[in-house]
DNA sequence: CTGAAAGCGCTTACAG
DNA sequence: CTGAAAGCGCTTACAG
């Protein structure tokens, strides 16, 4: 820029003013500055500029694993939010390592970005609170966080478990067992929440051991259907019934869609969402925030819908 | 730091030592000015730091789509290789629009990336020249760029269409199409140069409307087995295959592994690849030239493997 | 309409 | 072992 100014026969700031395009500048020495910038090839140094300003016009985005779908969606709909505002996106994995977590979230505020999406791993939060004092606006994603108070945008993961409860009702089913693995982590455990209030609310039977299920003991179990936790599960679940083919059918309706699932025969029920959604759900709150919003800590929920896939209809349960 | 400096009663330079764990102070004012930066919070400003340094020790990535999962998986591979250079990644999405590249990437020039891992749109490239004079490394992945001469990183799509090629020859296969929509794109362009240069070594006839096949008309061409040459297609095949069932049977190999293929009756067969390792790939070649190397532009082929998927074997040509 | 000075938060090069 | 000055590339606040 120095150069610029001495090519061109003006003051630095004269420049500054040509680049950021401000009025008062004549259009002679105009000409003669973007002249200069032109044979210079000179591009204005971004950084040097948000030094000054105070800000960096950019996020941070820290989930499990860049290369997952759902968090890649995540990101995606995050920048999608981003790039109307001419942010930039930090991306980071932390393999839901706590302590990878917080180098990361620490690396990434150190660069003074203007807020921080963070899809938080299983330990606690605390050491954010001094950063988001700091003012730098975190918003979490798909899971809260612990030991910290702040926005978040998350998947109605009990309302989901509802909706499946409700369609295997309405298709006969009343043995309805849940497949999901770990109840412990946040996700596994509102779904199993909206399992059993969903169970409760329609009189049925709940044996714990319908919660308990594997896919090796799914086929022998009493149940007539069954809700995944996953689409790990979901897959687990279908393979293990298709390789009994003799034994009597189990209605399978999983959580979470998947490539090719229109593919199956016979077919398979979801319960799924967007979840580019969720990212761009994320990035709202966050701008929100940066924009001047000053409440209270707000969740937003975002909502599963009931998808069929393949041609095969749901099977009924027997009388 | 400057008032970590007031407060510790220092020059700003000994906090700077301090920070910076340079050698040479005293342990007793070592331990005034860390009590000092604790009292305050203070966190180093690593953009400030930077700036003065010339360096950012950043790099842009820039693909089609962020959410597209062999893009998320670059990302991924990129990142691990960053991770341990202490790097962090800007990611944005181009849609594959020519201008959104140019934006993008100029934006990140702009904040001084040191380097640009970029999935090329089908747009010219010039407009990087100046960028890659003027000191940022870049290296392409996926696919090679037009109009400029840097390293790639690709994956070795003649190859995988011969290994697939080879593999249906194997089963008896004779008359093997190749479904591929699109033939304009590198990849697919790549792919049915394989699959035309192994039929011809092999000695197949290979009748040009093999490699026009779509999805309604594979049941009832001529061929006996089929390379799809994407997911997508492979997805379709398999789709139109099985909703006529009465048809005599295809062989199927597909380009790209998808989710849950284990599940599917009857298998597939599909060449793959590992989508991190072109990442990393290309970080690698990055990196290298950030190390100083200077040598002439390189291609680096991430190579395709043929995976079994589902239980069924191939099924073999008839006589 | 244009410019000289000070400063963003840090480091570099040089003294003491 | 410690510090005062200059500078990274830009903008802000103030003069002229």
């Amino acid at each position: 820029m120095k150069d610029v100014a001495a090519r061109a026969g003006v003051a630095l700031k004269t420049v500054s003013r040509v680049v950021n395009r401000e009025a008062g500048v004549t259009p002679e020495t105009t000409t003669r500055v973007l002249g200069a910038i032109e044979e210079l090839g000179f591009r204005r140094n971004e950084s040097a500029r948000l030094l000054r300003t105070g800000k960096t016009a950019t996020i941070g985005f820290i989930s499990d694993n860049w290369g997952d779908r759902e968090h890649a969606a995540l990101g995606r709909g995050i920048e999608e939010v981003s790039r109307e505002r001419g942010f930039l996106i930090f991306a980071g994995s932390t393999d839901s390592d706590p302590e990878r977590e917080e180098q990361l979230a620490l690396s990434l505020c150190a660069r003074r970005v203007d807020g921080l999406i963070v899809v938080p791993t299983p330990g606690d939060h605390e050491y954010l609170i001094s950063e988001i004092e700091a003012g730098i606006t975190t918003v979490f994603a798909l899971r809260p966080p612990s030991h910290v108070t702040a926005d978040a945008a998350l998947v109605d993961e009990e309302g989901a478990a509802r909706m499946a409860v409700a369609h295997l009702a309405a298709h006969g089913h009343r043995r309805i067992g849940y497949l999901g693995g770990d109840h412990f982590g946040y996700r596994s455990g509102e779904l199993l929440r909206g399992y059993r209030a969903a169970m409760a609310s329609a009189g049925f039977p709940a044996d714990e051991a319908w919660t308990s299920l594997t896919p090796r003991n799914l086929v022998d179990s009493t149940v007539t259907a069954v809700l995944c936790g996953s689409r790990e599960h979901t897959a687990l679940a279908l393979r293990s019934l298709a390789a009994a083919p003799n034994a009597r059918r189990v209605a399978v309706v999983g959580f979470g869609d998947f490539e090719l699932a229109d593919y199956l025969t016979p077919g398979v029920t979801v319960v799924t969402y967007d979840s580019a959604e969720i990212g761009r759900a994320a990035a709202e709150l966050l701008f929100g925030r940066l924009d001047g919003y000053h409440g209270p800590p707000r969740r937003v929920y975002v909502k599963a819908r009931l998808v069929q896939r393949g041609a095969a209809e749901i099977s009924p349960a027997r009388a």
